[in-house]
DNA sequence: CTTGCTCTAGTTAGG
DNA sequence: CTAGAGCAAG
């Protein structure tokens, strides 16, 4: 392998294979490739790729990785084992299930049947309903019972008065054991148990443990500073006495701690792994020298971190720019016109430049300006398009229709659009099913059979039970199982029910947009597998659901890119703007005001690297907006800069006012520059 | 069981 | 201001 690409740090980086090391990558310092090389290295020094494990943080990132490393090696790299812990967690569950006592087949539940869970939990035990003294906030409750079992509390221990703090932690530790019950009684794990559970296997049955460090000769982790206690544990397990273990990681981006995520890990990591050596890349590759110096500026302002900084290895650039707007509009209107003159006067491509910001929400002035614009944009982060309630729905009757015995699928798509059939059905269809060993749709195919059922409920659940037959009788016909998905939803009216729910008719054919957008890529998926001359199998479809969207919806090109400063990490622009540099967003006010609900309390120190994230994510030039007031919940409130922009060194940025005046200089200026698009547009 | 009104909260994400 | 959730009435 040629390493005449890397520098000093990296190369030792890539060749030092014994013993655990950890890698303190500066952002822009060229990570990936270290990781990608020392791969290859250790596959060129005889290690099998079957025994080398790279473990990330997002299914997204570890594609990229095998993306990159099928350029390097080719075919070998599909055998190496790279993946998020979570993909590699169910991966071992599934190899050895008993070893980790879960049944051969489980089930993991995901975020709404996690939530449905605690919800009739929660009225179980009397906190919820009528009656109830307080209304408890369902994520919070989950979040505790999450961050547990990843910290190793048992339930007991969670019951325990010393450490409860707040009433939340109560009501939390009461359902813990409950919740535990409850998913081994329904042969399920959550997302948390594809961790911690191996974790707690790992430890506790040698035999097992032996077997997984034999198979799994070299770790690499990604992104380490992410890592909470129960990926730490996964990863010393693993490791064992060979501590044959390179991370890699950034302290200073740290921004998950909310999550449970520990700096700890990586901040003592030779006390975890007391021989370990420790690189640092510190040149910086990316950037250009100002925007490195606000970026270095900020961050020193920080207490527990490892000392280093990013040095340029580029020269030049112009100051960063702090623009101020009088209000939330204009800094809106202050930004899409500027990014219309550099695509349209300077030539920029669209998806050369990037708006980022502390939460969802704020894209949304920008969007429509966007629109306005004729800009085409990609929004990332917020809600995942499978996240989104229409797209479930009709996914839930895409699984009805294949997977039959898919009873929470069942669930779903009965209780959407209504047609009278609730809880008090479902419970009775529940206990008959579980009576005869049935599926939940089959006892709906029989609802007949039981006299508890008032008439209404019968018509109701033979509709679904006509409606599911018809369906599959296309499908099973050898016709596509995408236009007897179509044929069921239209029957079932679920459009008019998406309508009716809207607010307007705009959100109506939006949300609307994105199921046509489903159907879009389930056809695809469909004709693909035609094309092959197979049968679609539809179970790789489910699993590869958010590849599918990456691949199919998002693409980049020509689009600039909207995101929340939390998923642009690891992304990079030649423009970069930051939106909302003020008190109360960057840091968040819920940092300095904290609610009982809150789990986690707010860091000052994880704002300031999610704004120095922000910073390091611009190559060239980088604009950090404000507003001096800004309408929130309808009322029109002051804003303070942020204090982060006290932080900048004054030598590397300047100050640009978008007074009143230079407002409507530059809307007369972008009408002229519409009327000569207009002109250039008419042919002749 | 569904509908419509009232209340409340309003960060960040992923498997 | 607005979306989502809970509650009381049809």
């Amino acid at each position: 392998m040629d390493l005449s690409a890397l520098n000093q740090p990296q190369r030792e980086a890539v060749l030092c294979v014994d013993g655990p090391l950890l890698v303190l990558a500066g952002a822009g310092s060229g990570k990936t490739r270290v990781i990608t090389h020392r791969i290859v290295h250790l596959l060129e020094r005889g290690a099998a790729p079957g025994a080398i494990v790279a473990l990330s943080f997002t299914n997204k990132a570890a594609d990229e990785m095998r993306e990159r490393l099928h350029k390097m090696i080719g075919k070998a790299a599909d055998e190496l084992v790279l993946g998020t812990f979570h993909s590699v967690g169910v991966r071992m569950m599934r190899e050895t299930p008993e070893g980790f006592g879960v049944p051969k087949r489980f089930g993991i539940l995901d975020q709404g049947d996690q939530y449905g869970l605690v919800r009739t939990m929660l009225r179980d035990h009397g906190h919820h309903g009528p009656g109830a003294e307080r209304r408890y906030d369902l994520g919070a409750i989950v979040q505790r019972i999450s961050l547990w079992k990843n910290e190793f509390v048992s339930p007991e221990e969670a019951a325990d008065p010393r450490r409860q703090e707040s009433e939340y932690d109560q009501v939390a530790a009461e359902l813990y054991p409950a919740y535990e019950e409850r998913l081994g009684a329904l042969g399920a794990v959550d997302f948390d148990d594809l961790v911690c559970r191996i974790a707690h296997r790992l430890a506790a049955d040698a035999a097992l443990c032996a077997f997984w460090r034999d198979r799994f000769h070299y770790l690499l982790v990604d992104e380490y500073q992410d890592t909470n206690r129960a990926q730490l544990e996964v990863v010393r397990r693993l490791a064992g006495p060979r501590e044959n273990l390179c991370v890699v990681g950034d302290d200073d981006q740290a921004i998950y701690g909310w999550r449970g995520a520990k700096v700890a890990n990586i901040l003592g990591f030779d006390l975890y792994f007391p021989r370990a050596r420790v690189i640092k890349l510190e040149q910086n590759y990316r950037s250009l020298p100002p925007i490195l110096a606000c970026a270095n500026g900020v961050i020193v302002n920080n207490k527990g971190r490892h000392d280093k900084r990013l040095i340029p290895q580029r020269r030049g650039g112009e100051p960063v720019t702090v623009v101020v707007a009088e209000d939330g509009e204009q800094e809106a209107r202050w930004v899409a016109g500027k990014i219309r003159k550099l695509v349209v006067d300077e030539a920029r491509r669209p998806e050369e430049v990037a708006v980022l910001y502390r939460s969802a929400k704020q894209a949304e002035v920008i969007e429509e300006l966007l629109q306005e614009h004729g800009i085409a944009y990609r929004i990332l982060g917020g809600q995942a398009f499978y996240d989104r309630k229409q797209v479930k729905d009709v996914l839930a009757y895409m699984r009805v229709l294949v997977t039959p015995r898919d009873d929470l699928s069942v669930r779903r798509a009965l209780d959407v659009p209504s047609r009278g059939v609730g809880s008090k059905t479902l419970a009775r269809l529940d206990s008959f099913a579980q009576a005869r060993g049935l599926s939940l749709l089959e006892a709906v195919h029989r609802a007949r059979e039981l006299p508890e059922l008032g008439a209404r409920q019968i018509t109701a659940l033979e509709g679904f039970s006509e409606l599911v037959r018809r369906g599959q009788a296309i499908h099973h016909s050898g016709g596509s199982a995408v236009g007897a998905l179509r044929s069921m939803i239209t029957a079932c009216g679920l459009r008019d029910a998406v309508a009716h729910d809207a607010s307007s008719a705009e959100q109506a054919s939006q949300k609307w947009a994105a199921v046509e957008g489903l159907f879009g890529g389930l056809e695809r998926f469909e004709q693909r597998a035609r094309d092959r001359g197979e049968r679609p199998r539809w179970s790789d479809y489910f699993g590869t659901l958010d590849k599918e969207r990456e691949e199919e919806g998002d693409q980049a090109t020509g689009k600039v890119t909207l995101t929340t400063l939390h998923s642009a990490k690891g992304l990079e622009w030649p423009i970069v703007f930051i939106l909302g540099c003020e008190e109360g967003t960057m840091p968040h006010k819920r940092v300095a005001a904290p609610r009982i609900s809150d789990a986690i309390a707010g860091d000052i120190e994880e704002e300031r690297r999610l704004f120095y994230v922000g910073i390091t994510r611009a190559q060239d030039r980088l604009f950090l907006t404000r507003a001096d007031a800004r309408v929130e919940r309808g009322q029109p409130q002051k804003r303070l800069p942020s204090r982060f922009l006290a932080e900048l060194p004054a030598a590397h940025f300047t100050v640009y006012e978008v007074a009143k005046r230079e407002a409507l200089t530059t809307e007369a200026l972008e009408s002229m520059a519409d009327a000569l698009l207009a002109r250039l547009a008419t042919p002749g």
